[in-house]
RNA sequence: GGGCCCGUAGCUCAGCUGGUUAGAGCGCGCGCUUGAUAAGCGUGAGGUCGAAAGUUCAAAUCUUUCCGGGCCCA
């Protein structure tokens, strides 16, 4: 020890030094922290605070797709609402006047559903209520989730109006939407059909494809006899057909075969005593199929006697197997691409109204069927009820599917029928997915029904100006992210049939058009053009009363007297819309009818899964009405997996609430795990992921909370100009510069995961591991007015106020508390820009130099290491290393720079010369060797370096010259001695 | 069954139009520090780039098939 250190009294420097000092916790305490952030939030209003603030600033419209009223937010809907609130706030921080409005989808099924489960839960029968009773309760179910969803999203951190939301429930919005489908119906897009659809008993409505879900079924089959009546000399032979749906027999209208199957006559030889099929049978049948249907019909010998030619089969009619019940109509033959000889028989069994094929086979061939005297009429077999009607002679009240979702006795008895009338030959039972209603799990059926559509392929204005060229052409002019949303939006309208638009159903925006039972004209329709009394009495009551106003007694008098010759013959309409026209006219009644707002929206955000649903029905809608797509560009996330990259289910137990989330870690961890995920892929999310984000959050919490600590001593007044500053503060601007850069791309592509990257990798490379390190030395000893520490906090302050401006939209809650504490008395950071960096800042030749230095740097460090693991130094401040440099380019690098500054060392000797055998090199790092070299002398009790001016000032001999500067400054400053 | 998409270290992600021993951060092991301390620094070990075949002088990168996963349809 030194006579200094022996002779000076302990003094504990830690006093004297410029330490970090900060309340900003290092424990986020995010679960009890955001709420009391929010509390602040709606104390200071900022959302209006925000549009004060962007005043006539250009609009960023990010136009919300409305979430269905009913239930808790779960994981995906935590996920679209992060991203969009991520993207709302960048844009306000890109100074534009980014207005976010969150909307509710109200109307339709589940909700009225659940009323219906009320309902039957007490014994009642929604038919005996009042339809606007009815409404009203599910008007008051819908606000009620509202209001909980609304919390929960505003608990992630969601800015927005959430005070004025748009609902498809409100009374403006019912009367557009009613306005909207008028438009379609006056410009002749609206039309009355026929169509079999999914029809669900048990829910007495039409499915939408995704109201449907597959799930197993055991369904009954049936091998059927059809007698060849006349064509080719097939007299007495019978086409079979094979159908898992009995009770779609009496619906029959043809037999369909496929030109690409080979077909043969087949002889049954022998069968078992009392046995369907009997010796002698002649039957028809696809020659790959043939052995199994005899098999199937207990058959113990056949044999082909002849092949039969698919133009054969064209010419051939058939007998319907129940003719003698009243079904004596000619049965045609139609060549179908759909038949395959896959399973079954070759032949298909074509009730047009119970299937789409079939459907879609019938009306193809439909002229000519007339020409041969051949009714296309289709029949009404199945009634609302899953009850057949008299269009199935023999079969009337028999039921297809009960009220309750069973099976019901209609399958049974057309069995029974045809055995009695000879006609089934086998018979079976067939597990395999078939289609049943999202909401009571029950199957579904293809029924017939009267619907309204709208034309995808009807001239509009002009000819080949139809919905579906318009919506085509709209795509192309959309931007999509990722880009391969656009080929799938567009194969979907390149495909589609026409729109189905009804419901019969009561919690809705009815169809709000009248039809002449007469001459089938619709109210309004092309003949009322010009004249829109009609639509303004309808915006009219449905504004002040809602929807209901249809409903009311005296409706048809109220809004068509007057208006038309013989009130008598227009019937009203009580169909009401699909939902999906109610959401895909979010667009006209908030975009265009909120001056907050803009036409067309900036952008669409949603779950891919909603290229078939609100990016479709939205862009049909307005190209209808208004000949182009309501937005400009479309984004789309994936959805949420398990861990392993599966579904969530509840039965594996891996379901991740983001309610759990939030009280566990917090809102700011699972935005944090969005942004970090590439949303356009699924992402997933688990225990492991979870933490992986929460340690990220940890390491960048600490380094803001350092940044804060060592800002205590910041005064801006003394910043040095950039000219002034030290290499290494230069160097940092440059870097921060480049991280700039890289978070504009990054943000204006959408790609979080790029500008968290570049964010995270600075923060832990750059500065917590390198300049921090490097610079805490000066930050805490030199001299309070030391250039060097003026310039590194100077330094610190850029890099707080852009780092944490750039990572506001994406951790709202804890840059608001971060900036709050660098700035008390500060408003929000959420009503700042995001920060122009002075392009003084880049440096490129600074940069290359000083990835040289670092490089050196790490061979000292490496040097270094090895002396630690021998326990020869523990400190980097105990070695001086001898550092060998005979790279000249390295040694041009290292001019005028302080190594043992930079390698955190007490000294550095540097010298020209090969350095010795054992010196410490790195492959990669030509011409450096490293002797480690043990720092000797005095250790400064201040700064803790070892270095020869120790004691050279007497006053204060424990300490190296520039921390006696210091404290000399310090006390003069106020300092106690 | 069809359309679109995905599959790189334990985790999250980079790897452009094919070209040296495939990278980063986190996590993990070990060491140091104790003036960012329920923190900080250093260092080390981890990958047959889902599998196979093909094109090529050369493939994680192109082609095909298969496997696994997702969304939407049937």
């Amino acid at each position: 020890m030194s006579d200094a250190e022996m002779t000076a009294e302990p003094v504990d420097y830690s006093k004297t030094l410029f330490l970090p000092v900060t309340d900003f916790p290092m424990r986020a305490g995010l679960p009890q922290r955001e709420p009391e952030i929010l509390a602040k939030w709606e104390r200071e209003d900022l959302y209006r605070a925000q549009r004060a603030k962007a005043a006539g600033r250009s609009k960023f419209v990010l136009h919300d797709g409305p979430p269905y009223a009913n239930g808790h937010l779960h994981i995906g809907h935590a996920l679209n609402k992060i991203l969009k609130d991520v993207i709302t706030r960048q844009k306000q921080m890109e100074g534009f006047d980014s207005n976010y409005v969150p909307g509710w989808d109200c109307h339709g099924l589940p909700i009225e559903w659940k009323i219906e489960e009320k309902y039957r839960a007490a014994g009642k029968n929604k038919d005996e209520v009042p339809i606007n009773e009815f409404r009203a309760e599910c008007r008051a179910f819908a606000e009620h989730w509202v209001e909980v969803q609304s919390a929960e999203f505003q608990r992630l951190g969601v800015i927005g109006d959430f005070r004025d939301p748009y609902l498809t429930m409100s009374y403006e919005a019912e009367a557009v939407i009613a306005n909207e489908i008028q438009k379609f119906a006056l410009t002749g897009q609206l039309y009355r059909g026929s169509k079999p659809v999914m029809w669900s008993v048990v829910e007495k409505t039409a499915l939408a494809e995704a109201e449907v879900e597959y799930q197993d079924h055991t369904s009954d089959t049936i091998f059927v006899k059809f007698p060849v009546t006349s064509g080719g000399d097939h007299a007495g032979a019978s086409v079979v057909i094979w159908t898992t749906t009995p009770w779609t027999i009496p619906g029959n209208r043809a037999v369909s075969f496929s030109n690409r199957i080979a077909y043969g006559l087949y002889r049954v030889n022998d069968a078992p005593e009392g046995n369907w099929a009997t010796s002698g049978d002649t039957l028809i049948l696809a020659d790959k199929l043939a052995e199994e249907v005899m098999k199937a019909a207990k058959v113990s010998s056949f044999q082909k006697i002849a092949t039969v030619s698919a133009a054969d089969l064209a010419g051939v009619t058939l007998a319907h197997p129940l003719a003698a019940l009243g079904y004596d109509f000619v049965v045609p033959m139609l060549d179908g691409d759909h038949v395959t000889d896959d399973s079954g028989t070759g032949f298909v069994h074509t009730a047009p109204g119970h299937g789409r094929e079939d459907f879609e086979i019938w009306m193809s061939n439909a002229r000519a069927l007339e020409a041969r005297g051949i009714s296309t009429e289709i029949p009404f077999t199945v009634d609302d009820a899953g009850v057949l009607t008299e269009d199935a002679p023999g079969f009337v009240g028999r039921t297809v599917i009960t009220a309750d979702g069973d099976k019901g006795d209609a399958n049974a008895t057309v069995i029974g029928a045809l055995i009695a009338a000879g006609a089934l030959i086998g018979r079976g039972r067939l597990k395999h997915q078939y289609p049943h209603s999202w909401r009571s799990k029950k199957p579904v059926i293809f029924r017939n029904t009267p619907q309204w559509f709208i034309h995808m392929d009807s001239d509009i204005e002009a000819q080949g100006d139809t919905l579906r060229a318009r919506a085509l052409k709209a795509i192309e002019e959309t931007t999509f992210y990722p880009p391969a949303g656009q080929n799938r939006l567009n194969g979907m309208i390149a495909n589609r049939p026409d729109w189905v638009v009804s419901r019969q159903r009561a919690w809705g925006v009815p169809i709000a058009v009248f039809r002449n039972t007469r001459t089938h004209e619709l109210a309004p329709g092309p003949q009322f053009a010009g004249n829109d009394e009609l639509m303004t009495r309808v915006q009219d009551a449905f504004v002040e009363h809602g929807a209901d106003a249809w409903y009311e007694a005296g409706a048809k008098e109220r809004f068509l007297g007057g208006l038309v010759d013989d009130l008598a013959e227009w019937e009203q309409v009580t169909d009401i819309l699909d939902v999906w026209f109610d959401s895909g006219s979010t667009h006209a009644f908030c975009l265009r009818k909120r001056p907050d707002l803009k036409w067309p929206a900036d952008m669409y955000l949603e779950g891919s899964d909603q290229h078939r649903g609100w990016f479709h029905s939205s862009l049909l809608e307005s190209c209808g009405t208004n000949g182009r797509a309501p937005y400009d560009s479309v984004l789309t996330h994936g959805f949420v997996m398990a861990e392993d990259g599966r579904k969530m289910s509840k039965s594996l137990g891996n379901i991740v609430s983001p309610q759990d989330v939030i009280s566990q870690s917090g809102a700011d961890i699972l935005r944090l795990w969005v942004m970090a995920s590439d949303y356009a892929d699924d992402l997933r999310i688990g225990k492991e992921i979870l933490k992986t984000n929460v340690e990220a959050y940890r390491k960048l919490r600490n380094t803001i909370r350092w940044m804060l600590g060592t800002l205590a001593h910041h005064d801006a007044a003394l910043d040095p100009a950039l000219g002034e500053m030290p290499e290494l503060e230069r160097l940092m601007l440059h870097r921060l510069f480049e991280v700039g850069e890289t978070v504009k791309a990054g943000y204006a592509e959408y790609d979080f995961k790029r500008v968290v990257g570049a964010i995270m990798n600075f923060m832990v490379v750059d500065l917590s591991a390198f300049w921090f390190d490097v610079r805490k030395d000066a930050l805490y000893c030199e001299p309070h007015s030391s250039v060097k520490r003026r310039a590194a906090l100077a330094v610190v302050a850029h890099l707080f106020d852009a780092l944490a401006k750039w990572l506001a939209p994406m951790l709202p809650f804890t840059m608001e508390e971060a900036w709050g504490h660098a700035h008390p008395g500060a408003t929000s950071i959420h009503l700042e820009l995001f920060p122009e960096l002075p392009t003084a800042w880049k440096d490129e030749a600074l940069a290359a130099k000083w990835a040289k230095v670092r490089d050196v740097r790490r061979v000292i460090t490496g040097a270094l290491e090895v002396e630690r693991a021998a326990k020869r130094i523990g400190s980097s401040l105990e070695a001086a290393p001898i550092v060998h440099i005979t790279d000249v380019d390295l040694v041009t690098a290292l001019e005028g720079v302080d190594l043992a500054e930079v390698a955190i060392t007490s000294g550095v000797t540097v010298t020209g010369e090969e350095g010795p055998q054992e010196a410490f090199r790195l492959y990669d790092v030509a011409g450096v060797a490293v002797e480690p070299n043990k720092a000797v002398g005095p250790k400064c009790a201040r700064s803790w370096r070892i270095v020869p001016d120790v004691g050279s000032d007497p006053e204060f001999p424990d300490v190296s010259a520039r921390d006696a500067a210091a404290l000399r400054e310090w006390r003069a400053r106020g300092g106690a001695a």
